[in-house]
DNA sequence: ATGGTACCTTGGGTATGACCAAAAGCACTG
DNA sequence: CAGTGCTTTTGGTCATACCCAAGGTACCAT
């Protein structure tokens, strides 16, 4: 029983197979059932131990898992008595957090982000002017009635971003607002201790803002693309100026 | 010494105080190392077990923060001799991961994703026009000769998302390029296994890239924003039909 | 010589067990 | 009854041991 005759015909023959990682196994697991909405949000995961005895994982393992979906956005952990792992939906945070990543990594020019912007931004404007609503334009006048000619800067950029946000909320589609959330957050940091935005731009800007607030209630679509596509191009051009002289790269946030 | 007067004037005084996780800080310090270009892509970072004694941090603190980074795009993880944790710049993959996790997550309607398509690809094509290289006209060219009217639906599928995926690369603005794979991975899966891509819509498609292509290559951004435009507006409607009638959602992937 | 097999070394992956730290609830004391 | 401090629950960290993967190398048989 030892020994097999050599000339045996059927070599044994197998197929490559891979392993996949245990903590993997069990994030995958989770994420499915949370994007399946199995989990409603809010749900609260069993605490680690009861995993490791559950899954007949080590804990090392069920934390490793815990941690991959904490930074894909899909749960939260809070330690202390009645803590653990709570789901939660993605949203468009996780998008601006990936999105910073990759114009930061790459080492994107400002110029590009506002390009990407040109494109992004008249669209929100187009959706919002279709289906924004009362609650929409509570939101946008008050983030033009937040904005002024002549506060800090810092506020200015706040208040201006504020009201980008909510003309992309406006539109309805939490893809675009995501998007634009992302970059909103980028052109922030990085036009903060910009000095091109002057009080010219300023009174500028609060114009426009008003413009396309006004297509966007009147549920003009076509207004509302227009106007913001010139209120975008005229602040990129005045951008573009800048940079030609200094070459302005993202700075880390 | 040891009993101080009840009546003193200086009452302790002390400011609330966060800590942070030990492995978010080294991931945090890590990672904007590796942003800010020390550590250039293909670096291999330090084995575990020397982050261990060089960090004074115990194993699992040093792999959770390596798991942090993995998760975000920033490193590869290696096992076997001369692996290790090897340096990585985030790209679009990255973005298209947290894109699909918004949409699946919020279970996002194919219209919306459609909808953001129609903002994004145009501005593309637009910049596709203005920036093209010879490289890119070349992989256009193949893109478009290797999509045919009659093969399974699968490869003319996947034809298709190479041409658009070609078009958003050709525009130079790595941006724009990620958000577009992200959509155009997200469209693949959920078109997939639709019936509505018929062989009518094949033939509209096919000569509508060709027209693009052309304008993209004679560099005449107005055609090329102007055509894509309208055929994505016509594949859009084509699929709105479908979708009033069976609310088509995006699958999991 | 030479080619293959077995072993060695270096790396990440997993399992345990202990202890620290935070937060909510409870009990005890003034 | 208020306030303070203990207790419990649950995540965070540490230390150690061992397993698995993947190159490299030495050695043996041909």
């Amino acid at each position: 029983m030892t020994s097999e005759p050599a000339t045996a015909a059927k070599p044994v023959r197998l197929a490559p197979m891979q392993v996949p990682k245990a903590s993997d196994v069990l994030a995958n697991d989770l994420r499915e059932r949370i994007l399946s909405g199995e989990f409603p949000e809010g749900t609260s995961l069993p605490p680690e131990r009861d995993m490791v005895v559950q899954t007949q994982m080590s804990r090392t393992t069920v934390r490793e898992a815990l941690r991959i979906l904490e930074v894909q956005g899909l749960v939260r952990i809070r330690t202390g008595r009645s803590g653990g792992a709570f789901v939660q939906r993605p949203g468009g945070d996780s998008v601006a957090d990936s999105v910073s990543l990759l114009i930061r990594g790459r080492h994107i020019r400002l110029a590009a982000i506002f390009e990407a912007r040109e494109g992004i931004e008249p669209t929100c404007a187009r959706l919002a002017a279709k289906y924004r609503t009362d609650a929409d334009l509570a939101r946008l006048a008050a983030a033009n009635a937040a904005i002024s000619g002549d506060g800090p800067l810092e506020d200015f950029l706040q208040a201006n971003v504020d009201w980008h946000v909510a003309v992309a909320e406006a539109s309805h589609n939490e893809l675009l607002a995501g998007i634009m959330l992302a970059l909103s957050r980028v052109i922030y940091t990085a036009t903060d201790n910009q000095a091109f935005v002057d009080a010219e731009v300023r009174r500028t800007t609060i114009r426009a803002h008003a413009r396309v607030t006004e297509a966007i209630e009147a549920g003009d679509t076509e207004a509302a693309l227009r106007r913001m596509t010139r209120h975008l191009h005229k602040y990129t051009e005045a951008i573009s100026e800048v940079e030609d002289r200094t070459a302005i790269e993202v700075p880390g946030g």
